[in-house]
DNA sequence: AACCAGGAGGAAT
DNA sequence: ATTCCTCATGGT
């Protein structure tokens, strides 16, 4: 057990953070002690993080403390690219600053991209929540791992692929999976499990190379491969076109009668290269209804 | 009460 | 190579 302060370089908004965080019935966030519990993998360990902010927006520290085994250095060092540490937003700002996006930026400045806790779990989530409402798509994701998963310390683990390609369609469908959507999960987890799909070999090749490999793998089209390069392995350049919640977002900033169209998403998106990454994530962000409006 | 959801695969053209 | 249909079910 141990326990390390982190300040970083601001901004960097916690509390949006946990609130979005919160969206996910799954995760553990404490906003009064502005907390969130973090489950990692590191090695064969399941290693829980109590996060907890401190500092401003401006000049963020965070208290990180270990709630059980597991090596200092490893967990820290995934820890900072699950939230994004390294990557100051200040440039990132800047960047937006001269395009049309600068409106969106300014309103929920300090908003980092944060990425999912797993590689296999975001997979298995993205898989979940496709055409899917949100709020159905996170209870589906909650019925999943709160049956078939495993709390660690009040955090939850997603099932692993042993566990998953264990199970028959039939269990899944009783959670109300889609028979598909049933069949998709089991069949990443086989395809990781024999050894076919390495997910942590993939991490480490090109945005390209990523996406040829996934959307072989049944149930993992370009929307869900993307995600994977985004919220999974935190790549900077990234535009879902295929996404309803970015296409509703530039409905709206350019005030268009109906959804854009693949070349009108193109020509607005050359200006916003090579992070891509960050428009997506705060269109996303403009079109969500926060619980209070300041 | 239709219609749409942070899609994808498979069949029919 | 493109359309078109289906999938489960909750929200709006």
């Amino acid at each position: 057990m141990w326990t390390e302060t982190v300040s970083i370089q601001g901004p960097y908004n916690f509390d949006l953070v946990l609130e979005r965080l919160s969206m996910d019935p799954l995760q553990a966030v404490n906003f009064q002690e502005k907390t969130v519990l973090v489950p990692l993998m590191i090695g064969n360990q399941r290693t829980v993080l109590h996060v907890q902010a401190a500092g401003s927006t401006a000049e963020p520290v965070f208290h990180v403390t270990a709630l059980t085994e597991g090596e200092k250095g490893p967990s820290l060092d995934k820890l900072k690219k699950i939230f994004h540490w390294h990557m100051p937003l200040a440039d990132i700002s800047e960047h937006f600053s001269r395009t049309d996006l600068q409106p969106v930026f300014e309103e929920h400045h300090g908003t980092p991209i944060v990425l999912d806790f797993d590689y296999f779990s975001c997979l298995a989530k993205c898989i979940i929540h496709q055409q899917l409402n949100l709020s159905f798509a996170h209870t589906l994701t909650e019925r999943f791992v709160k049956t078939y998963g495993t709390n660690v310390k009040g955090a939850w683990y997603y099932p692993a692929p042993e566990r998953t390609a264990a199970l028959t369609a039939e269990e899944l469908k009783a959670l109300q999976f889609s028979g598909r959507k049933a069949e998709y999960v089991i069949g990443l987890s086989k395809e990781i499990l024999s050894g076919n799909l390495d997910l942590e070999g993939l991490s480490h090749k090109s945005d390209q190379e990523i996406m040829d490999r996934l959307v072989k793998i049944r149930g993992i089209g370009r929307w869900t491969a993307e995600n994977f390069l985004l919220f999974g392995l935190g790549r900077p350049n990234l535009f879902p076109k295929a996404d309803i919640g970015i296409q509703n977002a530039l409905k709206q900033l350019y005030r268009l009668p109906q959804k854009p169209t693949e070349e009108e998403m193109e020509t607005y998106s050359k200006a916003w290269s090579p992070f891509l990454s960050y428009a997506s994530l705060y269109l996303w962000r403009s079109i969500e209804k926060r619980s209070e409006k300041k």
